[in-house]
DNA sequence: CATTCTCGGTACGAAAGAGCACACACCTTG
DNA sequence: CAAGGTGTGTGCTCTTTCGTACCGAGAATG
């Protein structure tokens, strides 16, 4: 344990289980718009975010895209191998640049999937977290009106930095959230003019977090509430207690 | 076992572990629009549909509602007790009433979840197929017209149901697709005209399989592909065979 | 400093579906 | 057989978003 900085569920395990599986786990880098998951390929390694957000996308055949899913410091990426599986039809990619730590497929499977490790629970009660986010965003995506969804996905990525700032364009947000690119211009314009964001040429700042979550629709908090029950207290209460280690 | 008719995945298991579990399982009927998992409630059961078909609905709190999960005689109800949820946001009702077995929440984390049963890799292997199930959903729901989405849905009904009629009302229709109701009723006129299906008062009959493919978006085969991954063989040609040794 | 590339703002006709109202046909019940 | 309930067809206006085109500003490059 050369770093101190990790993921929640690293940091919810024992510390002679986080020592076992210490040896496992890499300390990575990731940057802006890398597939960690490509679709239909072997998934060759879990991921554990800190301060990385990332995100799960259906692409159809004709080429659009867009968001059904999101994690960051509180969940993991691969949950597909802990279920067996060793590729998935979703791609997964990094939403925004940071760090996390990386465990190989093969020690993962070994040391954690085929043990009774504590951190089993963890993935399993993330599971239905992350199944619970995808299929209320099944419903948001048809039901409510894109600055109500824009004002929920950026609290969901804001909430995972823990920071105001952080790199999006405008052409990616189009492919996040399932509509034209202008489109996403005229609504970000809308945020920008009501005080809530700020931004310029990708750099996106958050102004009013209240306001944004007073903007988004209720799915927002559906979302949070599900991810809360992975752990005994609300997960980013856990991420302050983490952030504040590291000062 | 005193019936022989029963879900792929009792089918799937070796003659002694299904005769294990056989004193836990109980053959029950269901009911059109009965609800199997209540939001936020005690999930009681888990239960493996033959006949019927059941459906995942997110509820918002404007009242509105639409579907972003269906399963049949390939899956199972109640994986959240598999994940470690005793409750879960989401409502599982009856789309079409049929038949099941159905096994109560404690004997089946006892003899199942909590056991090395061949069954707990199904049941992974399901769950990881529901949750790509429910993300193209996501997609499709944002994406897709209703024409396109109505061919899909009724087409992934049709392979559960394994019978051209069954029952369904356009104000559930619609509820499910997450449309107003008279936009339902011009779309399946659409598909009435072009000779797909007939329908009169809630009685839906299939005349077209193919062309319901054909009218369906990419989404349809997209979804059942991933499902015939939770078995070595395509789970409609083990369907048909459960159904050809009940004749 | 000129050129090219990337990113963002704006405009406008077209389409899908929302939201509502109303009429009608069939079924069930008294 | 009258009455009420249920399920369906249709018409209309209003929003949202699409699809596409074009322009401008800032950054990167030679």
């Amino acid at each position: 344990m050369d770093d101190r900085k990790q993921n929640l569920m690293l940091a919810a395990l024992p510390r002679k289980e986080r020592e076992r599986l210490d040896p496992f786990l890499k300390w990575v880098e990731v940057d802006l718009e890398e597939t960690l998951i490509e679709p239909n390929e072997p998934i060759s390694f879990v991921f554990f975010p800190y301060d990385s957000v990332t995100s799960t996308i259906q692409e159809m055949q004709d080429g659009a895209s867009i968001e059904t899913g999101l994690m960051g410091v509180e969940g993991m990426i691969g949950i597909q191998l802990w279920l067996q599986m060793r590729t998935t039809p979703s791609r997964t990619l990094v939403q925004v640049a940071g760090h996390g730590h990386r465990m190989e497929a093969a020690d993962f499977i070994r040391e954690v999937r085929d043990t009774n490790s504590p951190l089993n629970e963890f993935i399993a009660r993330y599971t239905h977290a992350f199944l619970t986010m995808t299929s209320i965003a099944a419903a948001c995506n048809r039901l409510h009106t894109l600055d109500q969804r824009m004002c929920r996905w950026l609290k969901l990525i804001h909430n995972r930095v823990r920071r105001d700032e952080f790199q999006m364009r405008q052409e990616f947000m189009a492919q996040m959230l399932g509509v034209q690119r202008p489109t996403v211009s005229t609504t970000a314009n809308m945020l920008q003019q009501a005080g809530l964001i700020t931004y310029t040429r990708g750099q996106m700042k958050v102004l009013d977090s209240e306001g944004l979550t007073e903007g988004a629709c209720g799915c927002y908090e559906m979302m949070e509430r599900e991810m809360d029950r992975i752990y005994e207290v609300p997960w980013r209460e856990l991420a302050r207690r983490e952030d504040q280690k590291n000062r």
